[in-house]
DNA sequence: GTCAGGGCTGACCGATCGGTCAGCTACGGT
DNA sequence: ACCGTAGCTGACCGATCGGTCAGCCCTGAC
């Protein structure tokens, strides 16, 4: 039931938003009650927290392994590491592009924004130039929209089309 | 006062999304009460359409431009304009972005996305094939993301390194 | 048989939402 | 001096929101 309440919320998330989706709505997709919801989970807030928490972990999971690498050799593992991620978890980065600003008051998801900084900052190649930061803010941007949107693509074509993409926006030839 | 629930209200839907607003919220950032704002519009949809009129226009208008253009010599005129609109309505991209999905009942919002389909499809080059509607749509979501962050960079070094970076992942060598 | 407790629900609550309405005020035309 | 009207407002409305609560049903332990 739990399983079933968080897979309909998810997609209901993704496609009409947090604010935009009610518990009754999920109720009524998940087919039980909306008191039931609620005894599964403390409230609305804690059923969004549950389902962003695992690509939060993965992304400051990955940006720690960042961190390790200097400069240039961070680039291409930032590249198709946030690029996995994207593809990996796309229903939760539709939500979180789209209404993450105001609820960055829960823990969980307060990670996320300096996450997604330290990312920028590998995309970057570690530099604080103007045009650096313009680059990698254009990458993940492009990955996450289109990741997010719902071209029809063989999953392996847009893979290797994202990673070689991303690396051109970088001023980065794929090798 | 016209002017000034607009201008409030663009501002706040861009910071808390559409439905994350209040016609509560737009009157005391108005300085004014809330049956005013219905005195002025006729709906709270009716703010959001008249705000996003003038983006659509000019969206319509640069797709009615690029279609008399063929294949290659579209791309250019399509970056170089889709960027300009971005920059110039920064905010109301933001919003968009965020929120657009159930808004396109209304009839002025509506045609968004099939002017986003035409601008996808010049900066294809007029190309049917995935690999190119994948860069496309980097592109688009890279610059809209790009614009609606607070990346802090003067006005035309930001334009200039979307340009390039946007022929870049397209796969067009800066010339 | 019975009892305890987890899973679940209908009924209900206060808060807030978008929107309506009668009426107040200020002011320009005659 | 009178009036029409544009601009604006407080009070109010029904609908819907997230959340609470007492209690029902079912099953497994003893």
């Amino acid at each position: 039931m739990r399983r079933q309440i968080l897979d309909r919320a998810l997609r209901l998330f993704a496609e009409h938003g947090f604010k935009g989706t009610s518990l009754h709505d999920i109720a009524v997709e998940a087919r039980c009650s909306k008191a039931s919801l609620l005894y599964h989970f403390a409230g609305k807030d804690a059923i969004l927290a549950e389902l962003l928490t695992p690509p939060a972990e993965s992304l400051t999971a990955l940006s720690g392994e960042l961190a390790v690498l200097d400069g240039d050799r961070a680039v291409e593992p930032a590249v198709t590491g946030f690029i996995g991620l994207a593809l990996r978890f796309h229903l939760e980065v539709k939500i979180i592009f789209a209404e993450l600003p105001d609820m960055l008051n829960h823990p969980v998801l307060a990670v996320i924004p300096q996450a997604v900084d330290q990312l920028a900052d590998a995309l970057a190649g570690r530099s604080q130039e103007p045009r650096a930061r313009v680059r990698a803010q254009m990458v993940i941007g492009g990955v996450a929209v289109t990741v997010a949107s719902d071209v029809e693509v063989e999953p392996d074509t847009m893979r290797t089309e994202l990673v070689q993409g991303a690396l051109r926006t970088l001023g980065r030839p794929t090798s």
